[in-house]
DNA sequence: CTGAAAGCGCTTACAG
DNA sequence: CTGAAAGCGCTTACAG
C-alpha cells in the first residue's frame, strides 16, 4: 500500500497539494452556524416566509416581487445555502425521498433495475435511496424500518424473501410498498412472466439436444421462492409438450451462490445429462467452473442475461427480463389510487446468440 | 403483460387474496397520527424525555428505572412505534447517514464496492445510500447537493469524474469527503495502484505474443482521468521494458461504452494488432463483440475482473482490484483527524486463468 | 435522579 | 399581497 501527495506517482504533474488541506479545514464547523433561510431573509431584507417561499419554489403562487426572488436567489447561492430537506419533510410531512431494496449487485438485471429506477426516481423529483440486503430476510426488515425511520415516501421491495412483511412494517407507519421481481400478497406487484419465459428456453434447448435426449437439469435457486417455482413449472411443461418428464431428480434448487450449484454437479448421483437449465447468472458462474473443471462442454441455456456468458461457446439462449417495462410499470402502479394486492407480470425476451 | 390475483397463475396456489387491500388502505393516514413519544409518554405514565431516551439508547446515563424502559420498549413495539430519524437527525445534528456517489452499477468492481460499503456503514451504525450517477458531472453534483441537504455526516464520491467539485460542494455545508477509485486533490484518497497493475498485465500480453510481435492496442476509457493515464503509462513502460515502443496511435481512449469501442476497432486505420490491452470490461465487451462479428480470437488481458469473460477462450488475464482493501481503507480514513488530501495506492491482484 | 422547556430549520394556514 | 407565529418530532442542557 503507498501513500503519497495527489498525483506524486504521476510523471505528467509533480505538483504538489498547496491549499487543499486548509481548505476543508477551515469550511463547515469551523465556520460557524451553517447559512439559514432567516440568515438569507436578513441580508436580502425580507422575512424567512419569503425566503422559504422562493427557495422551495412555492412562490409563484404567492405573487412574490420578481426582484425579490431574484435577489433572495443569489444571495442563497453566494451563501452556499443548502436547504435542510430533513427540516423540510419534518415540516410538511412529505419526504420527497423512494427507497428501494434489493438483494444484489452481483448480476447484470439488478444492476439495470437499480439504473433504471434512480433515473425514474429522479425525472419524478423523487430522491432514490437503494440499498442492498444479500437475501437476508432479516437485513430486509432492518433497512426497511431504517427507511421507515427516514419516512420515505415509498419502498420498493425487489427481489425481497418475505415482502409482507416490509409491506405490514411499513403500513404501521403508513408507507406504501411495492413489489418488485418476486411478488406479494399485501401489496402491488410487478414481475417477469417466469412461466413462459422458461418454457420456452427449455423447448429451444430440448430441440437442440433433439429428440432422443432425456430430460434437462435443472440448477439453480431456492424452491421455495415464487419465480424458481414458476420456471420449474415452465420446464416441467416444456418437456411434456416433448413426450418427456422432469424427474424430480433432475430439479438442483440448490440456492443461489455458485459454489452451490458446482457442489450440487460434483455431488450427482447419476450421469450429467446432455443440457442444462441454470436459473440465474450466479448460478451459470459456478456451473462453468464444474464444465471448466471437468473438460465438459455441455449446451446450457440460462435465466437471466449477462453479455459475456452469453458468447460463451456452451450457450444455446438466454433468457433477458425486460428490466425498462419492469421498472416503468412498477413507477405507474405508484400512481395507483387504492393499491389492489395483484401482479402484474412482464413478458420476457429470449436472447439466442 | 398479464394483470392478474396473486398466484392465480400458479396452478399449486389458486387461493385468492382476501384481507390485503383493506389492511394497506386502513393502516396509515386514515388511522390518524402516526405514534410519538408523546403517545408512548401517556401511554407510561412517564415523560417524553424519558422515552427519547430510552428509545434511543441514550438511558444508561440517565439512570432510568430498568421496569420503566422495559415498560416503555414494550408500549413502543406493541404501537408500532418508528422514531422520526428525520426528526432526531434534526435536533442532533447528526445523521447518522453515509452517502456514496457511484458512476454506474453495470460491472462487478462497482457492484463489489456497493455491497462492502453497505455492509461496513451498517456495522459502524451508519445507514448506507448509494446513488448512481451515469458518469455525468452534472448529476453528481445534483446528487452530491442532494444528499448535502439530507445533512449525511460524509459523502464518498467513487469513480467521480471531478471529485474536488463535490468536496467544494460539500465543505460549504460543512460535509466532508472522500475520494473512492478516481483520486482528487483536495480530500483523502484512496484508489488502485492502477500503473503496476497495467505494467504487470502489459508484461504478461507482451510475453505471450513473444518477442518479435509488435506493440499492444489500449482500447477504452477517458484519456483524462486519472486512472486511465496512469495505466497507459504502465502499458508504456512494459513495452519499454521489452524494447518496444507504444505509438500514440495504439491508445484509443475511446470512452466507457462498449459500443465507442466496437466502433473504434471498426475505424482502425492500421492492422489489428496481435493482442489488446482493454481498460474495463465495459470496453471489453465490445471488443468481444467486434472479434465475433470479424472471425477474430486476438489474446486480450483487460483492467478489471470478470467472472464470465475470464473464462472466454481469448483471455490472457484480468487485473482484479482489491476491493475489500479498499473499501476497509477508505473507511479507515473516515476516522483520520484532519483529512490529509493525499492519495493511497492499492496494489491489484493479476488473475490469469 | 427526572421532567419542563427550548430549539433544530423549515412550512403553512392565518391574520393583517 | 405579505409576515408573525405555531408546530413537525425529536434531543439535551438545565433547573428542580
Amino acid at each position: 500500500m503507498l501513500r503519497q501527495a495527489f498525483f506524486s506517482v504521476n510523471a505528467q504533474s509533480v505538483k504538489q497539494v498547496e491549499t487543499s488541506a486548509q481548505v476543508s479545514g477551515s469550511q463547515g464547523k469551523s465556520q460557524g452556524r451553517r447559512t439559514t433561510i432567516y440568515d438569507i431573509a436578513e441580508l436580502a431584507g425580507t422575512s424567512p416566509s419569503a425566503v422559504s417561499a422562493i427557495l422551495n419554489g412555492s412562490w409563484k403562487k404567492r405573487r412574490i416581487a420578481e426582484t425579490t426572488a431574484q435577489r433572495v436567489i443569489d444571495i442563497a447561492e453566494a451563501e452556499g445555502y443548502a436547504r435542510n430537506l430533513q427540516a423540510s419533510a419534518l415540516r410538511s410531512d412529505r419526504s420527497n425521498v423512494i427507497g428501494m431494496i434489493m438483494p444484489k449487485y452481483d448480476n447484470r438485471y439488478f444492476g439495470a433495475i437499480a439504473e433504471q429506477f434512480e433515473a425514474k426516481a429522479r425525472a419524478r423529483g423523487l430522491f432514490p435511496v437503494i440499498t442492498c440486503t444479500e437475501r437476508d430476510p432479516e437485513l430486509e426488515v432492518a433497512a426497511a424500518r431504517e427507511m421507515i425511520g427516514y419516512r420515505v415516501d415509498c419502498i420498493i421491495a425487489t427481489g425481497a424473501t418475505d415482502p409482507d412483511r416490509i409491506t405490514r412494517t411499513a403500513a404501521a407507519a403508513g408507507i406504501r410498498t411495492l413489489n418488485l421481481d418476486l411478488p406479494g400478497r399485501e401489496a402491488p406487484s410487478v414481475i417477469s412472466d417466469n412461466y413462459n419465459g422458461a418454457r420456452e428456453l427449455a423447448l429451444l434447448l430440448l430441440d437442440r439436444i433433439g429428440p432422443a435426449s432425456g430430460p434437462l437439469l435443472f440448477v439453480g435457486g431456492r424452491g421455495t421462492d415464487h419465480n424458481t417455482a414458476e420456471r420449474i413449472r415452465g420446464v416441467r411443461d416444456a418437456h411434456e409438450a416433448r413426450g418427456l418428464a422432469l424427474p424430480e431428480s433432475h430439479v438442483l434448487t440448490c440456492g443461489y451462490a455458485s459454489d452451490k450449484a458446482q457442489s450440487a454437479l460434483d455431488t450427482l448421483a447419476f450421469d450429467v445429462p446432455e443440457a442444462l437449465f441454470v436459473n440465474s447468472t450466479i448460478s451459470l458462474e459456478g456451473v462453468v467452473r464444474w464444465m471448466r473443471s471437468n473438460g465438459q462442454t455441455l449446451p446450457f441455456g440460462c435465466f437471466d442475461w449477462d453479455p459475456f456468458a452469453a458468447l460463451l461457446e456452451e450457450n444455446v439462449g438466454m433468457v433477458k427480463q425486460d428490466v425498462t417495462a419492469l421498472v416503468s410499470t412498477i413507477f405507474d402502479r405508484l400512481d395507483e389510487p387504492s393499491g389492489e394486492a395483484d401482479v402484474i407480470q412482464i413478458p420476457c425476451i429470449l436472447c439466442t446468440e
